[in-house]
DNA sequence: GTCTATAGTTTGATAGAC
DNA sequence: GTCTATCAAACTATAGAC
């Protein structure tokens, strides 16, 4: 059918440019800081008209929430690790990533971190994407052991702490960043201290 | 002498109309966020008009300023506790206090703990007491064993992790936020174990 | 030190022709 | 879907009278 073909491929062209405008404004929003950014700045640097900008996103807050769904798929994406082994390299290595993706684009650490943009609330599509991006990085930890939601809010909360000292106080720097891997220790061994003693099967079986 | 008593006089009535004016912005953060502070809305809640605070503050970001040093001066005040007598305690006490502090508001938080207003930056003056309010904050745990500044950077960033997932995930909850004593008491076994052992005088002198 | 008046800029967003 | 034209509002900041 030639009229869906037509339909499809103007779809297409118009995700496409879409894309382009979301990394312009990535762009502008690391050389200008995330409240800093304009549609007239962002428009300017696409050639092209502010207004039009309007035929891609209704507002400029449907803007910041199509970066912060485009931030988050690109954590998913973000340098694969062969699935760990072992809790404690789950634990460590989960916390390294998130770590060098954040040190990589602090601006969008902070989109995607710090409530800083007011007025501004992910869209429930929006953050269903976070979500994937959270469980996929949690995805390898749960396979090895019955970790609670209570070990991964302390593992975010400590990469999270170490992030946000580093770029708040010493941008740049490694100050804070470098305590990771004794960070991720500690909170590696209070977890494997509180998950429920392995037992064999002849055990499980005796005790039942 | 007459004339000093009426320049003190004044001086003291400029330095009460400042602190209201920064108290009033502090309200009106709260209310519309940080970045929604104007100095319109600020100027209509004194009653007076908004090119009079330009008597008092050279700039908005010198309004900042002086909210930013108010803010840490509040540390210092807040809620003094008795010295502890143990590390562990002191870290721990040091963290919950820090943590109550930024909980009762987290617009506060925003301003002392985040670079979140661009282009604002604390002065000299300003940063001094931020400098203070860190110093006593740490006061009680230097005096009991020789701390690090590795030691002191992890306990803030650990306390900052648990506010700063709290305050953006979950804002008026307490679900990072009761995770604070153990993480305080991960914390605080890091930094016992990595102190120099202790010795008694007898043995001190038997190693030299 | 307070006011009125206003400059000067920037902003997000809309109307409507093509 | 793109443009021109423009709105309406908000903002910080200054000038100058009182």
């Amino acid at each position: 059918m030639l009229g869906n073909q037509n339909a499809d491929w103007r779809a297409e062209r118009k995700a496409a440019a879409t894309r382009s405008i979301v990394e312009a404004a990535w762009e502008l929003a690391r050389e200008n800081g995330l409240a800093g950014l304009t549609l007239r700045d962002l428009a300017r640097r696409l050639g092209m008209a502010t207004p039009s900008l309007y035929s891609y996103f209704d507002s400029k807050n449907a803007l910041y929430d199509a970066m912060y769904a485009d931030g988050w798929r690109e954590f998913l994406a973000f340098d694969p690790q062969p699935p760990a082994t072992d809790v404690r390299e789950a634990i460590r290595g989960g916390m390294e990533r998130w770590v060098r993706f954040s040190l990589a684009d602090p601006v969008r650490f902070q989109l995607l971190s710090l409530r800083t943009i007011p007025g501004f609330e992910p869209s429930p599509e929006s953050y269903a994407v976070a979500q994937a991006a959270y469980d996929h990085s949690f995805a390898a930890l749960d396979a090895l052991a019955p970790v609670t939601q209570e070990h991964k809010d302390m593992v975010t909360a400590v990469a999270s702490g170490l992030l946000n000292q580093q770029l708040a106080n010493e941008p740049g720097g490694t100050r804070w960043v470098r305590l990771l891997d004794v960070a991720a220790g500690l909170v590696a061994d209070w977890v494997v201290a509180s998950l429920p003693t392995p037992r064999t099967t002849r055990q499980r079986r005796a005790t039942r």
